[in-house]
DNA sequence: TTTATCACGGACAAATTGTATCCTTAATTT
DNA sequence: AAATTAAGGATACAATTTGTCCGTGATAAA
């Protein structure tokens, strides 16, 4: 139950347009130069979050993506889900069914109990990526990350947009 | 990000255990006819819940499994750890280390602050399958499950023990 | 208008992980 | 001694993840 790199890429990727000017473009290509990741592969996390109505793109030269809303109205779940998908961590076979000593094929049953905590737990992981919006991780990164740092990556972004 | 089947079977195989009587023994083979999945692989989530102790087995004719403590002692996340690993759900890459405008390669870093909150939210998720004790597992059972499913399920095992 | 740059998206390939079977060994009961 | 059981290694197959390649269409700059 590991998630994707693509969900790192996605959150990084994510943090880098929140903290570019209004209108500012990067192509896929800066970013991926930027992470360090394939560009062809990076480029499908970004059209899943192009998909999901997060970024905005535009084609042409000096296209790229960009916010399609502001920072404090993304979460981090959103970006996830666009990424991952949005089925549950757990997948329940309904194994219960298979009990041979009765005929539980057809019944309609109420959710299996077990699953139920499974699902509980998979709410409780959501819940804390839901209320973490993408303008609250901007600004974790300017207490952990010296000004510097944040400044000439800033510059760089820039330089090649 | 999905749990595998095993996840399922490990769990319904252990409120089996904990519904037998004291010192009964279950073997694989029967607890794999009566989720009705191949014995020979759910063994190994057997092997793997043994080795993290959670079972006693018994070699030998008439040999099996049964729980290694009380019920109110074995939480669903020993038992999703013992089957799935203690791996968190996410997994840093540290590609921010790769940014070109700095050499952070070497440098020693705080934990990323998106890693943590994907680490904050794994825990919510573990803190969950934590406090929901193997016990608590079987009373919900009993409150959804009618009672003569259960006794003829039990009686089921108990006759092939 | 031409050319270069970009996102899009399909097809494909490689690597990794999940699912499942088989078979040998050792322990234990009958 | 014979039958039964868990342990565990080897292997095969399927599904998913990761990554590459290339053609298409949009668009801005020359
Ligand atoms: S039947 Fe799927 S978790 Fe119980
Ligand atoms: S570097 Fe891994 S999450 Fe930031």
């Amino acid at each position: 139950m590991i998630l994707g790199n693509q969900v790192e890429w996605a959150l990084h990727c994510m943090t880098v347009l929140a903290r570019m000017p209004e209108e500012t473009l990067v192509s896929s290509k800066v970013l991926a130069e930027f992470h360090g990741v394939p560009k062809e592969y990076l480029s499908k996390a970004m059209q899943a979050l192009a998909a999901a109505g997060l970024v905005h793109t535009q084609l042409g030269p000096r296209g790229g993506y960009s916010l399609s809303r502001p920072a404090n109205k993304i979460s981090m779940l959103d970006i996830v889900e666009a990424v991952e998908g949005d089925k549950k961590t757990f997948n329940c076979q309904e194994i219960r069914r298979n009990n041979p000593c009765t005929n539980l094929k057809t019944v309609k049953l109420p959710v299996c109990n077990i699953a139920a905590v499974m699902y509980q737990a998979d709410n409780a992981w959501r819940d804390v990526l839901r209320k973490k919006k993408l303008s609250d991780v901007i600004a974790d990164l300017k207490e952990i990350v010296p000004r510097p740092v944040l400044d000439k990556s800033l510059d760089w972004v820039l330089g090649k947009s």
